[in-house]
DNA sequence: TTGACGTAAAAACAAATGTTCGTGTATAAT
DNA sequence: ATTATACACGAACATTTGTTTTTACGTCAA
């Protein structure tokens, strides 16, 4: 992919002008419709452009077709590009509850069903992995209790929904018998289960697998600073 | 909105298939098209429907002017329900480099320049702050000297583009003299600049002003487990 | 029946639109 | 100077494509 900056500015024109066209009107411009908006007297001279920005990988083209272009390339300072009809939209994912000391989440109840459209958080596409959107959910992190893994208050952590965990995964755990949920990393061992804090400053803690109880797996964290 | 099952099959079959043709291509299909999918002979029976879908509130058409319509109508058991033009996207940030945490290694000097595609990275709205994508952009931390501040290796930094910074804000702050950037908690004092890292295992760096060139601050983390 | 109305079909038309070709103009490299 | 390359212009051409017109087939009600 050819850096935006060194497109000619014509073709930087082009491409905001077809950017912002598509995101309009809801369909790609014509030939002779960027030729306007650009100053191009002539058609050719659009299409040789446009035949330039496929190559530099900003835009495909269907031949022959009328306004057959779609923008493929991100335009800097410009929202999304890719494919502005059916573009890969940010995923958007339950914000179920808070997650603090002394008051377990209760997800299975709650997804799915009651969420309100505030409920939802925005979420990038790579801190889900490969998971989709609706098996996931996210927590606001209240207190400092996970501040051992990394985690501080505030902080919104994404999490897969899901009752067991794979070793050394970092799961959201619900301790029964001390009514308190935690973020550590799991291991089920012989005697039970050991949730060892990301911190190796910290000490592990272990509990006996009846009193703990995996609500889902940690994907990814999300911080604000404002 | 009339309700999508009180449309007639054929209309059904029509909204079907221009959202899965526009999601595929990039531009709503032809008259012609659309004739040719719904087994409809004739372009005027097309046409008829389309000035039917619109007075039934399901898509919007501009006249005279080839593959002039876009969906506005939610379709059922289809993606994209509200206006799909228009719709906020994700936000893309350049994604400029990475930057040492630990011992500071060389940042390439251009943020805002010679951004190829694939620097881009998808952040949330709520990430950004009150701050536009375009004035934004992003790191790759290596190294642990900001753990203690919650940030590790691999953790991905949003920033926004400035040349000073209050007390205690954390910045990228290029040292001009080593040609090295560097992420710290910025303290302004009598005699020079103070660059604090939040682990207490590393020391903190003195610089003159003269010496120190704030990239940006900090305004979010992001973290992928994966 | 008769008429109104919604729907459907085919053909013809006019305009929009992508493509191609020949030519011109810089600039840089050889 | 010559060649190569990138970029630009205008005109002609061939389709694509939206629009319109005319005709026809149902259903439903008066």
């Amino acid at each position: 992919m050819k850096a935006f900056s060194r497109l000619s500015k014509r073709q930087q024109h082009m491409m905001r002008f077809m950017h912002a066209y598509t995101q309009k009107r809801g369909f790609p411009p014509s030939i002779r419709e960027i030729g306007e908006e650009c100053d191009i007297g002539s058609t050719s001279v659009v299409n040789y452009n446009l035949n330039k920005l496929v190559d530099a990988g900003y835009i495909e083209r269907s031949g022959k077709v009328s306004r057959g272009l779609r923008i493929v390339g991100a335009i800097p300072g410009v929202t999304s590009a890719q494919r502005v009809i059916g573009a890969v939209g940010p995923h958007r994912v339950a914000l179920v509850g808070r997650i603090a000391a002394g008051e377990p989440i209760s997800l299975p109840d709650d997804i799915g069903h009651h969420i309100e459209e505030d409920d939802y958080i925005t979420v990038p596409p790579n801190l889900l992995g490969s998971y989709d959107a609706s098996e996931t959910f996210a927590l606001t992190v209240r207190g400092d209790s996970m501040i051992d893994a990394m985690i501080k208050d505030g902080d919104i952590v994404i999490l897969r929904r899901q009752n067991t965990a794979e070793n050394g995964e970092m799961v959201a755990a619900w301790l029964t018998e001390d009514n308190e949920t935690t973020l550590k990393h799991f291991y089920r061992e012989a005697d039970g289960v050991r949730l060892q804090p990301a911190n190796r400053d910290y000490e592990p803690i272990y509990v006996h697998p009846a009193n703990c109880e995996v609500k889902g797996k940690v994907l990814s964290v999300m911080r604000s600073y404002q």
